[in-house]
DNA sequence: CGTGATTCGTGCACCGTTCTACGTAAATCA
DNA sequence: TGATTTACGTAGAACGGTGCACGAATCACG
């Protein structure tokens, strides 16, 4: 179970070394490196020179033990997850242009696996976090927050005090669809709902859900109003789409709370040759790129993933920047209309 | 830009807080966590109450600088490719089992960002990484390969001496399609090309299309033999996918180096009223999750993702155990038929 | 019962940084 | 010119662990 000398720990490139080239003191170096004050001219460019020649890297680990990592760590639900690949491109755009790099954890959407995950990103000292789509309730958050500078992307807390949050507006955005489909003199709308995992109200899930009654009241349509729940697991997912689709009753429009639902959904009324719009119209939520597909043309809600991205990397840097109190942000989120309704 | 008071770093549980917790030395509390030679029922007894009561976490910066962290590096390409979610699965499982934990970082595809990156992840002292589909030429991965235990999935390096290969056998694979295009009796078929970023042989992409000029020669197809370059950009493929589609001396059938084009190319011909497979044949690889859409229904190249997660991680192991000579396997890939031709 | 081997626990140097406190030389001021 | 400030560079103590070297205590054995 032992190497260690092979890979050339002996041999690699430390503050001391550059120190020595360069004829300067390790301080003098750090001093270079973070560019502290006090710092001349000849001394700078003589310890440049020797970080050139010599290659140096500073090591984060070392460094995280006093210092700043200048590292950011994301994390994820899982990797498979449309919505993500835009929200990261925002964030990286801004966390890279401020040199800082980015190291992720995929949480897979299991609570102790995040939790576990969080405790990790602290234990490697990265400078601040943020949390796409976390399962983890607020108060476990607040405790965390005391730890590290934390932003959390979908996820809604506006009371929470110990870390920003980022959201498109989710009530928002099913409250569109709703009044979308009315507009085109749909009536029998009925929502699919994330299979609650926890009764937090502050999921995306359960807000889309919300912002969905609320609309079908506002317009009238309380008595339609109908909620299904879809099962975790492919197969029970599978097995319920077929009931829903061949039920006599089935409702004549439906909003999903996400393409991951909505496509998959789309896909079994394909096979059972059910028409989209004709028989039933669907709408998603995220307008990943799946859903622009012309043989998918899923009408979805976007949310501006690169917008949500860049804003809670720069609600991060003002919070590792020293900011105490808490920013909440919501952002509008806009229907993109396509041939499913 | 000055705070880390307010994170309380003062009360952060530390190996000294435990020691004197329970009474005994840091020395004692750091063998019982590493579990080490020379340890008694009672002492271990002790500090395990300590740490459990005190909710004590090592610090893996800490550990870093001189022991291993049980952290292992995964470095992407980019979140939004289909092909990684399974190969990270596979990871994760045997990783998890060894009770080590991944971090993940994005390549974006980019050479010097793939380079910043590993080159970060060693300064982060992980005791191994996996590089999934990198661009870094071999000699690069032999320099870092020095430095830190390497394995790389979807690079044919067969005769690197430093790091391990775990591959699909892509030639094979693009091999299969040929022939089983043949079978059903396509004799004009061409192969759409990842454009190449370096004349690298390594890449998954020339070998595919390697196994297809080879496949067709086999099959005393030489003369139809087509091989087209796929833009980067993604308004230049567009382009290039409608004059290919409209050309009429279109080929009969295509082979896509990657589900990433096959699909997409799928949506083009959709668009433009190009039946499939009645007037062209598209087969890709991959077999991503999308192409199993009924909707889609585009016939793939399995590469078994899972299977090469686990595959290499168990590598990784194993290097990290001490091995010191290459291992390169090669996995056989398997055709999935559908719709598509 | 003395002696050597074995087991257990500890002290301490070390890993590669940061950063405070301090010394020294040059520059400014009275 | 002497006193005071300013600018620069350095020594050395952290940071939170690991692991070697060593001493003390226990054990086996002739």
């Amino acid at each position: 179970m032992d190497d260690g000398v092979i890979h050339d720990i002996a041999g690699r490139v430390t503050i001391r070394t550059v120190a020595a080239d360069a004829g300067v003191s390790v301080a003098a170096v750090s001093k270079v490196m973070r560019n502290a004050y006090g710092v001349s001219d000849v001394l700078r460019l003589k310890v440049e020179a020797s970080i050139e020649k010599l290659g140096y890297r500073p090591s984060v680990a070392a460094r995280g033990m006093r210092g700043r990592t200048f590292t950011l760590g994301v994390m994820l639900i899982g990797i498979d997850n449309p919505f993500l690949p835009s929200v990261y491109e925002g964030i990286e755009s801004v966390a890279s242009a401020a040199g800082y790099k980015i190291m992720v954890g995929v949480g897979a959407a299991r609570m102790p696996t995040e939790v576990q995950l969080i405790e990790q990103m602290i234990d490697n000292r990265m400078d601040g976090l943020i949390l796409i789509a976390s399962q983890i309730a607020g108060t476990t958050l607040e405790h965390f927050a005391r730890q590290i500078p934390i932003v959390v992307i979908g996820h809604h807390e506006p009371n929470a005090l110990g870390f920003d949050t980022v959201n498109n507006g989710d009530q928002e955005g099913a409250a569109m669809v709703v009044r979308a489909l009315c507009d085109k003199g749909y009536r029998d709308i009925a929502f699919l709902s994330q299979l609650r995992l926890h009764d937090e109200l502050s999921d995306v899930g359960p807000q889309r859900e919300l912002g969905y009654r609320k609309a079908m009241k506002a317009a009238g349509l309380a008595a339609h109003t109908r909620v299904f729940g879809i099962p975790t697991t492919e197969s029970e997912r599978a097995a319920m789409f077929e009931t829903f689709l061949t039920d006599p009753h089935r409702p004549r429009a439906v909003v999903c709370w996400s393409d991951l639902d909505a496509i998959p959904l789309l896909g079994a009324a394909y096979r059972l040759g059910i028409k989209v719009p004709q028989d039933l119209a669907i709408v998603g939520y995220d307008n990943s790129a799946i859903a622009a597909l012309p043989m998918i043309d899923l009408a979805s809600v976007d949310q501006d993933g690169p917008r949500l991205g860049r804003l809670s990397a720069e609600a991060l840097f003002s919070r590792i920047g020293g900011r105490r109190t808490a920013e909440h942000i919501t952002i509008s989120p806009q229907l993109i209309v396509r041939g499913s309704i």
